[in-house]
DNA sequence: AACCGCAACAACCGCCTTATA
DNA sequence: TTATAAGGCGGTTGTTGCGGT
């Protein structure tokens, strides 16, 4: 007996969500708080799989999820964070208050990746690409894997970077990266990082938990929800949107009444 | 103006893990 | 203990916008 899809795709809708389908999905969520994803859909008016309601929610319209690009400290952390955990985008999304772990990793994808190959990293393994003719004869260390201190500038900081990044022997072979990760001490990570590694950062179901256990009481949900002051303002804002304005879509998405993001 | 290639990122897919009956 | 449902995760794909020709 195989296992059964997670919702009927011939009658789901799929692709590029629309303002009314968020509104739904938003109005829904703030209404009963999180559920059984699987019932959203339908309890909702949506004609989506509960998966992909989940999916939206987390990574774009969570109200307390930052937008735009990373900055230059999230990067570094995210580069120093791939180096201990790998590719486990939600452990390092979970560092980064406000990020997810799809954003992370396209982030990486697009962005850090060609970054590193430039400064002649592998991104695989966070070290120096030793056998490239270029790196060799510069005399580049070969074996270290390397993370960094901090992001002062928008390039990545690393040892032997030709543009000056600092140096530091942080020899913690990529297949012993889970094993590090459990005991962080054990090498020379930052402070900051090993606290970040240990640390549970405050959930953001925080305020979902209080909104479950509030699911009558709205006037506690603009007191203690994240939106804070903007809250209304920002519900307000969206409700204005025609269904029509794709800019809602494709621009910066939500924004505070102030015209700041989320 | 039209076309093409590329970059960015939202969304999907399939597998894995966990909870529960 | 086992089967199943549901959530979560990471890899991949599809769409869109932009810059260059």
């Amino acid at each position: 007996m195989g296992r059964q899809p997670c919702c009927d795709k011939k009658r789901v809708k799929r692709g590029p969500w629309t303002a009314e389908e968020d509104k739904k999905l938003i109005s829904f969520i703030l209404t009963h708080g999180r559920c059984c994803w699987r019932a959203v859909p339908m309890l909702a008016g949506l004609l989506r799989c509960g998966k992909s309601c989940r999916l939206r929610w987390t990574n774009y319209l969570r109200p307390d999820l930052k937008r735009g690009l990373l900055t230059a400290d999230e990067e570094q952390l995210v580069v120093d964070l791939h180096a201990k955990l790998g590719n486990r985008w939600s452990k390092i999304a979970a560092k980064l208050p406000g990020r997810t772990d799809n954003e992370i990793k396209n982030h990486w994808n697009t962005h850090i990746k060609k970054k590193l190959i430039k400064m002649g990293i592998d991104p695989a393994t966070h070290q120096h690409l030793a056998n490239t003719k270029a790196f060799s004869q510069a005399g580049t260390s070969t074996q270290s894997t390397v993370t960094t201190e901090s992001a002062k500038s928008n390039d990545i900081a690393y040892p032997s970077d030709p543009k000056g990044g600092c140096s530091r022997d942080m020899s913690v072979p990529t297949d012993s990266m889970e094993q590090s990760s459990r005991n962080s001490s054990s090498h020379g990570l930052d402070p900051l990082v090993n606290w970040l590694l240990e640390a549970e950062l405050p959930a953001e179901e925080q305020w979902l938990n209080f909104m479950s256990s509030n699911e009558d009481d709205f006037s506690g949900i603009v007191k203690q929800s994240p939106w804070d002051g903007s809250t209304t303002d920002w519900l307000l804002d969206y409700q204005d949107f025609s269904m029509d304005d794709s800019s809602l879509i494709d621009g910066a998405r939500i924004q505070n009444s102030d015209g700041s993001n989320f």
